[in-house]
DNA sequence: TGACTTAGTGTAAAGTTTACACTATCTTGT
DNA sequence: ACAAGATAGTGTAAACTTTACACTAAGTCA
């Protein structure tokens, strides 16, 4: 048992998983194995240990339930309201992450708890107040995508433009212009090419590019 | 006395006041009563109740320690290293605020704790890790004024052109040209002119405008 | 070798941002 | 009463950025 002389919350970390997969951006969900909300599909998250900070936290979380680990994790926004969690007072703080779609490894988890990618257009209902952290973090995203380099986070080592146009495209949910594109893109001076060529299908093979600073997200503009 | 199965960790909320006056921006602060850090400037704040939401919390403390209510409040980012205050672990939501210049209601506080506005470019050593959070709500104010109408937050009811683009300028920190920016504020449709002129000194007189849709930080851009 | 597929490229028009200087209207001092 | 001094108020052209748009290149496959 632990005391305390005034009384605090439970505080947790949740976080929205996304990837980009078969022309769609998704989330990963977990289905929660007991009550409150069991049987729903939730954020994967948990408890803040005293003795880990709160990114910590949340990448220790992240590994466990999915076996996700080393990716992009940035703070969303913190959720504090009476009565999101019917047991007791929680506060938690979201963070949302971004996994390039040739590193999801899943149910490298420990837990027995189904684990499963969605497509943001046919999410489940979800557990608590879930859905608006994941809408909050979708709308971060798609901000994100405009002044900063956070696209590159979705892509493997080496890509070709014309992949990196597809993440723009489905995540922004309009066409561009390849040629203005490509301009733009190049003229940011993010990426470069690495030489080497994608060849796959019945046409003209792609140059290959990667990022010059893949551990940061610039601003841009 | 409180107990639980599992350790939790305290919760505050803590809260940068921001206004703009003599020509400078500034910050308000309180004197610590007690230890750790007593005697130290921190940011105002305290502990989270059970029974208030995050904001509300931070809205309480405001008003409880600088009389201050009302104001443009918004969450900042959360604080949660491991060591951050020497007593136990203390999460904390950070806020920033801000507030007209004519409405500085100071010491109309309960406490006996001092309270005091200083400028950015002369603030005192901080407790804890307050001169990160001060720097972080800094950072974001300016980058909002070049993509919100957060500016309007710090004019009375009543203002004149000029003194808007001085707010500009004071927080940027650099000079812009008054046609341009004249014309960029009108043509952004979110100040009307109110019929009234500023009289003030031996000059033509200015003539005064209000915020449209005063409650509402518009994103612009 | 022709049909198909995606990759790769430049230019002109439209729109936005920046630079820049003079007149208007008031107060104050002579 | 009028000159000096202060801030308010206003338009235009040049520089820069963004958008729109169509053809050739290099592969595979039938």
């Amino acid at each position: 048992m632990y005391q305390y002389e005034y009384p605090h919350p439970a505080v947790t970390t949740d976080v929205v998983i996304f990837t980009v997969r078969d022309k769609q951006l998704k989330l990963l969900l977990i289905m929660r194995g007991g009550e409150p909300y069991k049987g729903k599909w939730a954020l994967p998250g948990g408890f803040v240990q005293l003795d880990e900070d709160l990114e910590s936290g949340a990448r220790r979380e992240l590994a466990e339930e999915t076996g996700v680990s080393g990716v992009y994790l940035e703070q969303l926004y913190t959720y504090g309201a009476v009565d999101r969690d019917p047991r007791e007072r929680v506060i938690t703080v979201a963070y949302y992450a971004l996994i390039p779609s040739d590193q999801i490894v899943l149910q490298a988890a420990t837990d027995a708890e189904a684990v499963g990618w969605f497509s943001m257009d046919e999410s489940p209902e979800l557990a608590f107040d879930h859905q608006n952290i994941v809408d909050m973090a979708h709308q971060r995203l798609i901000s994100k995508l405009d002044y900063s380099t956070i696209a590159f986070q979705f892509m493997p080592e080496e890509f070709t433009l014309g992949e990196l146009q597809d993440v723009y495209e489905i995540i922004l949910r309009e066409e561009m212009d390849r040629r203005n594109f490509r301009k733009w893109m190049l003229a940011l001076d993010q990426i470069k090419e690495t030489g080497n060529e994608k060849r796959e299908g019945a046409h003209r093979p792609a140059k290959l590019y990667e990022v010059i600073n893949p551990d940061k997200v610039e601003i841009i503009k």
